[in-house]
DNA sequence: TTGTAGGCGTTATCAA
DNA sequence: TTGATAACGCCTACAA
């Protein structure tokens, strides 16, 4: 059986709420005791009873909450399953997880989400950050204030949140050529449609991309790479213009949204046989276009993890008091096809 | 707050130990008392504080136990940590998990290790059974005496096991199809090695595999389906009679191991630039052959969750009483490229 | 058939 | 600076 606080007190020669004092470095413990405690407890190796702190903690229950911006709607409710998962497994601590979804990409609403939060009483946040300055400072402020923040899926620069947790863009990018080149011709072009030169991710994918290529004895071409910004009406004008220009066209790879302006175009050209195309994330357009043979692979970013892991590691960090053990986590780099959706 | 013993004692104007007694469907409860405390559970939801309930059963700590079979190695390591991450979950709750990893494929041994398991009182048993009546009649055995059983990785047929965790193999076929069929060219030629037609999983592979290739419009024809008992040397000695009959052979599909004899072959036939290769699991030989670039697709069965989910549906249905959601629980088709290994 | 008391390990509060 | 005590919710044993 592990070491109790009674124990402890009982080996020390002092009663349990001293040694209580002590590991919780509490005021008022001569140092004589304290040394004494500390003794045993670095002698012995004590691990806190998690049912008992609950029992005890239950009253001032601990509240979560998980923020989710709205470009991200196509996996809100596989980040939900797994934020739901995490809350089983915790809420016998009486941990409650609130989430959050904001219907704009506006920094304002965002910042009002994290205001109610705080009257709330939140301890911890998990949250996909809008990229702003406001936002940067609003989440120093939180932490400052002791509110422990976790970000998934877009991280944020300048903040001092515990850690990351998402996809390693940049290898989806290289695996994303990876799959290209066993699947197009050696010396194939093929066009590369990004979602923004401006969004971190985008462009991490496209720097894992183009890394490949260069390295790649394939001889594969990119005959242009172009933002859509997630529009299909811009990926259909791009499609075409790829195609007119190079009726030898035989890969296209999508980084973001807007596939169906791909798929369209394509198809206006005759060209969906002969064009094979790969994306990201498991989203309707893009298991249409997976039906109908057009787009061959697709890379998931695993949202569930990306819900049930910061839920985890705030209640690992705020409940068990265990720092995470890295400051980025990358959930897999999930690649489909059409059998495995 | 969630409703107490307490609360529902007083208001159904019993003491605590009445509450408890209709809890546990215990004796000696007069029916008018257990009526109207049923009502109020009924009504008001009663739902067990799993902190406290740890707190009190800890000193007759829970024992699970994982037992995997030795051919099983390759994944060892990922199953223990899934398996350790569960049991660090759930330890808190007075829950002890031990793993054992028997060395033969002998159902003796196996056997032996349910003995000793029997003797230290285990309550639920997560297992990789060696295919055979022995194994399930013991298992049927363990459970008649209230000991739960979950098979992973591999299922058996006839026991009363509470579900299976593992991969759906027929899928994986499928899948591999798919990416044979994405990475060679159309009326190819491809060979098929297959572990052995008397295990099940490998036959589920081949089904799935052979389902797709016949609904293709492909063209894709198989040179030749033949066991190798997962041996090198009888890779090499097919792969090296597929080459010599078919010179124009573009792909093999090996469902089991032996995948470093079928790279020599190509090697030696000179054929290993334009063969592409598609394996099963993440393991060491394969991954030398995808840095060769011999192998462009593996599949993976997630070992971290069949060591993790076991552990957690044996949690949840002991302690909790919440019994599996399904019957079968399967684990992800892992497609992996040498880049996402 | 029913009720009561004690204890699991921790924390918080009050008294010494 | 310390120690004792009650409380969290549940379970077991024993008493009524």
């Amino acid at each position: 059986m592990a070491l109790t606080i009674s124990k402890i007190a009982e080996l020390a020669n002092v009663s349990r709420g001293t040694v209580d004092r002590v590991i919780h470095n509490r005021p008022n413990v001569s140092k004589k005791a304290k040394d004494r405690v500390l003794k045993i407890i670095d002698e012995l190796g004590y691990t806190p009873n998690l049912a008992a702190k609950a029992l005890v903690s239950k009253n001032k229950g601990l509240l979560f909450s998980v923020v989710m911006a709205p470009d991200f709607n196509p996996f809100v409710s596989d980040v939900k399953k797994g934020v739901e998962n995490a809350y089983n497994e915790y809420k016998s601590f009486g941990v409650e997880v609130d989430i959050e979804v904001i219907n704009t990409l506006n920094a304002e609403e965002q910042l009002k989400i994290l205001d109610k939060l705080e009257r709330q009483g939140v301890r911890g946040i998990a949250i996909v950050p809008i990229a702003c300055d406001l936002i940067v400072q609003r989440i120093n402020q939180l932490i400052e204030k002791g509110i422990d923040v976790v970000t998934f899926n877009s991280d944020i620069k300048g903040t001092n949140r515990l850690c990351f947790v998402g996809q390693d863009n940049e290898k989806a990018g290289k695996v994303a050529f990876e799959l290209m080149e066993n699947i197009v011709p050696k010396d194939s072009k093929v066009g590369v449609i990004i979602s923004s030169l401006n969004l971190e991710c985008h462009q991490n994918r496209l720097t894992g991309f183009v890394a490949k290529l260069s390295a790649s004895k394939s001889g594969l071409k990119t005959v242009a790479i172009n933002e859509n910004q997630d529009k299909d009406e811009l990926s259909y004008d791009l499609v075409m213009s790829f195609c007119k220009n190079n009726p030898d066209l035989k890969g296209i790879y999508v980084t973001g949204g807007g596939v169906t302006g791909v798929g369209n175009a394509l198809k206006e050209c005759n060209m969906h046989n002969k064009v094979k195309v790969i994306s990201h994330d498991i989203v309707a357009p893009v298991i249409k276009l997976m039906k109908e043979g057009i787009i061959k692979f697709t890379i998931g970013q695993d949202p569930y993890t990306q819900g049930a892991q910061p839920v985890k590691i705030l209640f690992d960090y705020i409940f068990k008091k265990i720092p995470p053990e890295k400051e980025v986590f990358y959930t897999g780099v999930d690649i489909r096809t059409l059998e495995s959706l």
